[in-house]
RNA sequence: GCCCAGGUAGCUCAGUGGUAGAGCACCUCCUUGGUAAGGAGGAGGUCGUGAGUUCAAUCCUCAUCCUGGGCUCCA
């Protein structure tokens, strides 16, 4: 359409130019698509281009990764000798890896970084591309000492570029922004440490993060949000709402209070409601078992090292007796000892479930008629994280798994599956959970059992989430070893996400347990079993849905539904026979007897998140009703009598999905 | 496990090489007040733990435990 003005170009801005689109914050150019550098030169036989402005998402990347550019520049020119690894834009922001001879960063460090990039950004040099022959590149690369550089080169293939602004260049795809002077609104936010290539056997860099917008109101705002989350942590609101505490003496292990263990059987009791109309049969399990479970299982070669062994005094005894004793073929090793040691740890305490869930479907013969059989289990399971990993409630060494297994035939398999993912979005519906991502995570490298089974399992998984017409993204190699999974997540209040529920197709368990039914051939066959958890850990949900609702537990998991609070003293006695009254129908009330003004305790009420305060004063005491004031309406609704409060109560009292929904 | 940062009263946090402070919470007393903090007084800490340097360590050094931010791993 353009084709004079297109070829009359030299590059993309003069193109924009020509055709009045060229305005101030102008970062790059889309041509049918792809996202160009305004230098580049327009690509022949191009049918669309656009530019694109400064504040559009497809420009967060770009300016993003080009202050990421321009922090390495800056970190080069302060601390020689630095070299660089990666450095990309992310969901929210950038960072850059780096090695810093003998040394490393520490968030003093960066606003001293940042005032380089300024004199950066305020001296506006141009961003430029250059296509490089390999050999040259990787001299110069080479001349440079980037050695992350040059290693990582050897693995690209095709055409080659690096950036420059000014004296600084850079291994880069790009695109970026046309000068630095677009870089108008970024910070540097923290420093960690990082593998290279994300191994752990691999050297630690220094990753130092950062995030930039188009303008400094925009960035501005995503500070602001980020504060806002931090105020809805889960671990902050745990402490002020007394609902769980840590000890140093059981690390990583949730302490619930009184009131934290009232939501925590809230959600217990929702899921036990759920079972008993989907088919599934609660069963209680051994929580410590002989280490030739876990032989069978697969779990100590595969999972040892998240598992917790023991040993009673006599079995340490044993192995101290046997350790003294010199062996006929000279000294052990320190494996040799390693070896007795662990020939005594008889013990494991169970991080899973499905071993013991196996011995229990193997205990009596089953029929094909008894199929399938769906086992619950809240048992308490631990597993030993390493240290550094452990956060909060989402990622603890003892939790319960609203866990269940179902022994089904193949045939029954995909029915299975699509009956557990309509259950899980009952549950997260019920939860005003809506923003939820299916994953499918297949075999992983360290894994049981052959291919060919692997094969047919993740067949299965992906046809059950098909089925339903839902989308989904592979993670490959991210399976459990038993198994591939079908994973779904949920973000917590600063965006992260986590995995909740889960359901796994297994084949190698039921072999590995020689597990049979009979089916109505009267042969024996093999059962399939699928691992599945709706909440996925109990803990984790907690932590996650004490964010996503700030505190605010909706009054069916709320600990105190009701909270009276007297005007005087002198309604003190009428408040406890109002709440007693109350208790009797079910309703969680307590009341506030304190000598403290009412604009006081009301304030402590609404601090402990009560769904709802009752005053009460003499109008009250007369009419035999409260004064009630609603957390989620924000307001005062006005006098009730006793009846109309539990009749609101007890109508909240139920998840959404149980509420009769038709009026009489 | 690895890199960085922390750990001072129940909570949130000041602070200093000469053995510690605030606000809230708690206890007692006064107050009995109608919709987000009434007043006064009191109690409470071997400054995470263990070593070291020093005449003297909460403060400096090292080790260790725990917590937080990441990496790896994971429900």
């Amino acid at each position: 359409m353009h084709e004079a003005a297109m070829s009359a170009a030299n590059d993309l801005r003069e193109y924009l130019e020509a055709e009045e689109k060229l305005g101030k914050k102008v970062i790059a150019a889309r041509v049918d698509g792809k996202v160009k550098d305004l230098h580049s030169a327009v690509p022949e036989g191009a049918e669309t281009i656009e530019p694109i402005q400064a504040h559009e998402d497809a420009a967060l990347a770009i300016i993003r990764h080009s202050t990421a550019h321009v922090m390495a520049d800056a970190v080069q020119r302060l601390f020689p000798g630095t070299k660089v690894a990666f450095g990309p834009a992310t969901e929210d922001g950038f960072y850059y890896d780096y090695d810093r001879p003998g040394g490393t960063f520490s968030e003093d460090d960066l606003a001293a970084i940042e005032a380089e990039m300024k004199k950066i950004i305020e001296a506006d040099v141009p961003f430029r591309k250059e296509i490089v022959e390999r050999d040259e590149l990787k001299k110069l690369l080479d001349s440079m000492g980037e050695t992350y550089k040059s290693e990582h080169l050897d693995r690209l293939e095709g055409e080659l570029s690096v950036y420059r602004h000014g004296d600084w260049v850079d291994l880069c795809e790009g695109p970026h922004v046309p000068s630095t002077r677009f870089l108008q609104a970024f910070k540097l936010t923290h420093v960690a440490g990082a593998y290279w290539r994300g191994d752990e056997r691999n050297p630690m860099l220094q990753r130092i993060y950062g995030t930039a917008f188009a303008n400094p109101k925009l960035l501005k705002r995503h500070l602001k949000q980020i504060e806002e989350a931090k105020k809805r942590d889960h671990r902050k609101l745990g402490k002020e709402l007394e609902l769980f505490t840590f000890h140093p003496w059981a690390p990583a292990s949730p302490f619930f209070t009184g009131r934290g263990a009232a939501i925590y059987n809230g959600l217990v009791d929702y899921v036990r409601g759920l079972y008993g109309r989907h088919g599934y049969e609660e069963i209680i399990t051994p929580q410590v078992f002989d280490r030739a479970l876990f032989e069978t299982s697969g779990h100590l070669p595969s999972y040892g090292e998240n598992m917790f062994m023991g040993a009673t005094l006599d079995g340490i005894r044993d192995a101290a007796e046997e350790l003294a004793k010199a062996p006929e073929d000279g000294p052990r090793d320190a494996a040799g000892c390693q070896h007795v040691i662990e020939e005594h740890v008889r013990f494991g305490v169970k991080p899973m479930n499905c071993p013991s869930h196996c011995l229990l479907f193997g205990s009596q013969l089953k029929s094909y008629r008894e199929l399938p059989l769906r086992y619950a289990d809240f048992g308490r399971l631990h597993r030993y994280e390493r240290s550094g990993v452990t956060q909060g409630l989402t990622r603890v060494r003892t939790f319960a798994q609203d866990d269940g297994h179902i022994f089904c035939t193949e045939e029954q398999l995909s029915a299975e599956i699509g009956a557990f993912i309509d259950l899980v979005f009952e549950v997260y519906r019920d939860f005003d959970f809506h923003d939820v991502r299916i994953a499918i995570a297949t075999r992983p490298e360290d894994r049981l059992g052959a291919d060919e089974v692997w094969d047919k399992a993740e067949a299965a998984l992906i046809a059950g989430v098909e089925e339903k017409d839902l989308p989904y993204e592979i993670l490959e190699g991210e399976g459990a070893f038993y198994g591939p999974k079908v994973e779904f997540h949920l973000k917590d209040a600063i965006g992260r996400p986590w995995q909740l529920g889960t359901i796994q197709a297994d084949f190698n368990l039921p072999e590995r347990f020689d597990l049979e039914y009979v089916g109505a051939d009267n042969e024996r066959h093999r059962p399939v079993m699928l691992h599945r958890a709706v909440l996925g850990s109990v803990e984790r949900f907690y932590g996650v849905l004490l964010e996503h609702v700030g505190g605010n537990f909706p009054t069916w998991l709320a600990p105190e539904q009701l909270r009276l609070v007297t005007v005087s003293n002198e309604f003190d006695a009428y408040a406890h026979e109002a709440a007693a009254e109350l208790r009797k129908a079910g309703v969680r009330v307590t009341v506030d007897d304190s000598s403290e003004r009412l604009g006081s305790k009301i304030r402590a009420g609404r601090l402990m998140r009560v769904p709802y305060i009752g005053v009460v004063g003499g109008k009250e005491a007369e009419a035999r009703g409260l004064g009630v004031r609603s957390r989620d309406e924000n307001k005062d609704i006005g006098l009730l009598t006793l009846d109309q409060v539990r009749d609101r109560i007890q109508a909240e009292a139920l998840p959404p999905s149980q509420r009769a929904t038709t009026d009489e």
